[in-house]
Formats: structure tokens, sequence, C-alpha cells
DNA sequence: AGTAACTGTTTATGCCGTACACAAGATGTA
DNA sequence: TACATCTTGTGTACGGCATAAACAGTTACT
């Protein structure tokens, strides 16, 4: 099993360059996600529908990661020639945003504003909630999103963060700036699980299999590591079981962090409110 | 522009794997990285150097970004032929390994502990460097690393990031889980800030250039995004002037998401202290 | 009826990573 | 010294990739 990461060079998406669908092809990703259908007035009805095509992608990246994704695989799967994705999609990039607009999708009812819990139990509950979507498709974090946020999905999920923080007292820019540490973090510690709980679980675990302490004991030379290497030989860093014992660490690993974060914006929180 | 993402399936960096020089090619990355170079006893020496390899490569990444890096295109700047590559690299995967390595490299002397800072001052510190470092060469968020982090110069990083919670009433364990939180922090930032900055710098800023706030208010629905648009329509958030503008806030965004953290983990330390 | 637009297919181009076989050079052994 | 062995850089070749371009069949508007 490989992790991914570029090979033949990883392309851009870039979140603007859209184009009308005067130009002929498709429309970019940004007016399919946004705008109306516009059934066309002439040709036959396609049979190939766009979400079919995304619903494809999706599962076969769920599969083999975004290694695997070709337009050839995901028209082989489709039952159709893989030209006749461009009927519907501009370019592969453009397909890799909408997958994950659509991977990432709403945020759960669950997360709806509950009043009575506070900031700080919906922000809690919402970053969790990306940890988990995140993790359900590990690609969507290697999936880079070149400028700002604009994808319903994306927006969908920082209204609902947003919203717990109504009445603190925070500017709306920090606001942001709150929500998105929050989902970056959350994002980047899914990344890290999956990454690691895919190498234990293909058995191409680090030296030796699921110690990290012990693999950096060995591997750490103390004069030029010694902070690292007296942590190490001190046996204070757990040996996790594999395969699903590094997943859970790593889950305690991510809750650790988000209940510093949540306790940081305490504190600003209390001292205006103190002022 | 272009940002990077895949293209052509984004490939595995396998963290294991590794295999000895007896196999006939050149050793692995793990090896290459952490063991002696071992001057073969027969046959010419070699013109091309390991160093240059990864020297052009990184150079050629800092320029275009991964997706202009090829073999080909290294090569070509060596003045060698593609294949010659592969007499003192194993893979692709490989060299992006010793790329990242190299890259992100051993953290500056300036970072040498200062005991009288205290672990806030040294946590700080080390987070922006790391933050510096990543930016310096923004291709170093896009590849993952299959595993957990067994790189000299991450283990070196980490390192110097333990010895300021030297004294603190931490285990390793927990001494481990603050460290990675700030590096992913620092690396996930840098991401968004590098990516961000390209878009504005090559103008395909989204829909109005630098206004975010002007395009959420534009964009969003206020039955299907109440709280965010409320936000958005409030004015309280600047629109930064493109294009140094933009980077400069999200430099700011990143400091206030690290000043959150690094209080999170003092209410944390001050209640055991108090107990 | 005619034409314009839209569909899915076929074919072709250029780039990619890299397997393989080779000639030339350097060192070991006889 | 002669030869075997191993190394280095090269040339060639292969399969996979994204996608441009031309095409034939289908539908709807004029």
């Amino acid at each position: 099993m490989t992790t991914e990461t570029d090979g033949g060079g990883a392309r851009g998406v870039r979140g603007g360059e859209r184009r009308g669908a005067a130009a002929g092809g498709p429309p970019g990703a940004f007016e399919l996600m946004w705008g109306a259908p516009a059934r066309p007035r002439r040709g036959p009805r396609s049979v190939l529908r766009l979400d079919s095509v995304v619903e494809a992608a999706i599962a076969l990246a769920d599969e083999e990661g975004l290694d695997g994704l070709s337009m050839a695989r995901v028209a082989e799967r489709l039952g159709f020639t893989t030209m006749s994705l461009y009927r519907h999609v501009a370019s592969k990039d453009d397909l890799l945003l909408l997958m994950l607009n659509a991977a990432v999708g709403p945020p759960p009812e669950t997360l709806a504003v509950d009043p009575a819990g506070g900031w700080r139990a919906g922000l809690d509950a919402w970053t969790r909630g990306m940890y988990d979507r995140a993790l359900a498709h590990p690609w969507i974090t290697r999936i880079g999103i070149g400028g700002a946020p604009n994808m319903p999905s994306q927006l969908a999920w920082m209204d609902r963060g947003v919203s717990p923080l109504a009445g603190v007292a925070l500017t709306g820019q920090e606001k942001l700036s709150v929500i998105l540490m929050l989902s970056r973090y959350a994002m980047s510690s899914a990344q890290l699980t999956s990454d690691i709980a895919a190498a234990a679980g293909a058995g191409t675990y680090e030296p030796d299999d699921g110690d990290y302490g012990a693999t950096l004991a060995r591997l750490l030379d103390p004069a030029r590591f010694p902070a690292l290497h007296a942590l190490a030989v001190s046996g204070e860093i757990d040996p996790p079981v594999p395969p699903e014992g590094v997943a859970d660490e790593l889950h305690a690993e991510f809750h650790f962090g988000l209940a510093r974060m949540l306790d940081g914006l305490d504190v600003l929180l209390r001292s205006r409110a103190a002022r």
C-alpha cells in the first residue's frame, strides 16, 4: 500500500480561471458547484451524468488513493471512454475540485447550533466532525486548493463553525481565524493519522513496527539529538499496538491538541470579558 | 501560475521498503540520509554527485513547484541524461524524500536553547522557524511522508522542539504531542499562505481580487449561510492589499493561532503546577 | 428540410517514470 | 601484464498519463 504524493509532477488546482460555457467545453468547476445545470437546447440527452463521474472518481480515490485515480480508470469504471469525461468536466483538476466539494459535503445535521452548549462545545464538535470527514476520505487533505475557500461545502462548514461564536467577544476577522486554525488542525491531523495508519496496516511501518519510542532510541545519536534521545529512552512514549492501536493513539493526540486550542481561546475570551 | 496537487496520479513516498545496496541499484533514501556513502570498490569515479542531484531538484521545485519537477528536467539542468539520475537515486519518490530532508534542513542556530526564555519563548520561536522554513520551500508541505517522522532533519527539529520543555510537567508522550501539534500547524499555515499568496500574485485570486469579505458577501445566500453571511456583510473582515498584503495578513493569522495554542498549553501547565 | 448544437468515440501527441542492455572506465585478481 | 568484475553514464524502449482534434450520430430549433 502506497500513500500518495506527487508522481509525474503534482499539478495545480487553480481556484480562479473559470470559463463560461460559451467557450464550447463544459463549464468550470466553480460554475458547476455554484450555478444551475442549465439544460442544453440541442443535441442528445446525455446518458453520462456529472454526478456519476464525481461519484465514481471518489469511490476510486477511496479505494486506491489519489495515485490510483486517472481519467482512464474513472471512465472504465463507468463503462465509457476516457474522453467522454471531458464532455462533463473541463479538466482533471476541475474534477478534483468537484470531488473535494462532494466528499467534504455539508456538515452533518448533528452539528446544528445548540445554544445551550456554548461556544466551546460547538467548536469542539465541529472540529471533530471535520477530522472524521477527512479520515473518511484521506485524499481530501492532499488536494490543495489554490486560493481562498470558495466551495459551497467549505463555506457551509465555515458557516457552521462561525455560528457557535455568535455572541462572543471576537471581531469577524478573529472568528474566521479561529475556525481556520481549527480546520487546518483537523485536516493536518487527519493526514498524519491516515498516513501512519496506512503505513502500519501495510506492514511498512518504520523499523520496529509500531514502537516509535524504540525506533527513536535506536536511531538517535545522543550527542546529536540529546533532548529527543532522553525522551525516547525514558520509556515515556507508549508503544501502540498496531494496527488499530496506532490510529487510536493518533486520535488521542488530536484530541489533546484540540483541548489545548480551545483552552487558549478561552483564555483570550476571559481576558476580554474581564476588561 | 499553478499550485500543485496531483496530476498523472500522485504516487506514494513509502517510508519503509528500504533496500540494501546489495540489490544492485543505489541505496534507498533512508540509507542515503542516515548511512555513510561507502565508496564503491570498482568502476569509474562518479562525476555526478548525489548532492548535486538533490540540489538541482530543489532549485527546480522552488522555481516551478512540484508540477515542474520531472526527472528529465532535473537531469537537463545538470547536463546529464535522465537515466543517469537513477545511478544515484532509486526512484523519484526517494528523490522527493531526499529533497524534503535537505530543504527542511537542520533548525537554525538561533533556535539554540535559551534557558532564560522559558518554554514559551522557545516553542514560539521554534514554531515560527518551522513556518518560515516551509514558506521558503512551499512544496515541502505537499510531500506526504508515509509513516512516522524518521528523517534526520525532522528529528533534529523535534529534538530542538522538545528541549524547551525539559523541565515542564508533561509526560514524554505529551511533549511529543505538543511539538507535533505545533509543527503541523506551522506546516498547514504555510501551505495556506503560499497557496493564497501564489494565487494573488498570479492574478487568479478569487472574484473580487483581494477582498475576501466582499467575495463572501456576494457569493453567500443569507438563507443558506446565515452566520457567515452576517459576518461578511458586517465589514469586520479587512480587505488586504494584494499581493504582499495577503501574505502579511496570513502571517498575522498564523501568529494569532499560535498565541492561542501556547496560551492553551500554559493553562494545562498551570493546572498541574497548582495540583 | 435544413442547420446548428450537443453527445460519445476514435485517433494522435507529447510527457512521464523507469526497465533493460550496452560501452567505456576503473579496480581487483591471476 | 592480462583478464574478470563491477561501476558509471547512455540509448532505446514501453506502458501510462492528460488531453487536443476530428468525427459520426442524435436532437431540437428555424
